[in-house]
DNA sequence: ATACTTGCAAATGATTTGCCAGTGT
DNA sequence: ACACTGGCAAATCATTTGCAAGTAT
């Protein structure tokens, strides 16, 4: 193993891949967002707007983060990009995969998963038999407690 | 059948066991707090604080959004009032009753039905099955399409 | 060259906080 | 009487909009 496989690459392998479809729609290929489409992809979870704005702590040169909301719209339209609400506060955005993510959240402890689509399959049937709707858990994610806090609860007030 | 059958009352019967736990939990009954307790229970669907404020477009005395808020918080503290978040723009606030309502929304047309937490059983079990969690969709509703959108997805763009 | 973008300032929407006068107990 | 509240102003947080200057095509 090299460094470069420990230190976790500030630009994905497919930027270029996503400035191509930019490009493709008819828009402008622009630092400010090269800079936020590298750091959806740098960053291991979402992130919020201003976070992309500070450059992800400084790994990334900083922008205002009125482009970064605007790009993150243009983005999103174009389905490259996409948001989750994992709670009160800001929303988060991170990069649109094919494997496109879900999000599971604990309400005690805050503990997330980004989980791939299939295994909510079960849970996607469960609420089509029910309701007869086609559910997403992309934007607002399943809320519950996780099995941790599940087993602490009852047993002692509030850790 | 009187005209009072037909007017939707101002004031559900249960305002007064309300005030009761309030009073019961140390805290004092105001007007503003009797208004916000009122309102809760004359709408018919989840309002937001500003709604509230309003008087619920005139039907209640008007008060200040700030203690609206203010008056929130503390009712929800004591499991008097839930919020639910029904997609961006500001929360919705409801009478937490003992049959707990949960939400399921359409992504696309914005209809949400109120469930009950029976008709979610199966949904709850799957989510257990493929997490452990312990579901719950008070705060964030189940988001999809429902059915007459998942008919008309594919058929044509956007109605 | 010029239409599209950026960055800054300022507006907006939702909610919170500080403070003093008012009131429930 | 006195601590708890309400209302108003002002602060804060998240996001959007207006506009002049900068730049990708």
């Amino acid at each position: 193993m090299t460094t470069a496989a420990l230190t976790r690459p500030l630009v994905a392998p497919d930027v270029e891949a996503a400035t191509t479809v930019l490009r493709e729609a008819g828009h402008r290929v622009t630092a400010a967002r090269r800079i936020v489409i590298e750091a959806l992809y740098a960053a291991d979870a979402p992130v919020t707007a201003e976070e992309v704005a500070e450059g992800l702590g400084g790994r990334l040169p900083r922008t205002d983060v009125t482009s970064v909301y605007r790009s993150l719209e243009l983005l999103e339209q174009l389905g490259l990009v996409s948001h989750v609400h994992l709670g009160h506060g800001p929303g988060r955005y991170a990069r649109a995969s094919r494997e496109r993510r879900e999000y599971v959240i604990c309400d005690r402890c805050g503990a997330y998963e980004e989980v791939d689509p299939g295994r909510l399959d079960g849970v996607r049937e469960a609420v089509r038999a029910a309701f007869g709707y086609e559910a997403s858990f992309t934007h607002f994610p399943i809320v519950g407690l996780c099995p941790d806090c599940v087993g602490s609860e009852g047993r002692h007030a509030h850790p």
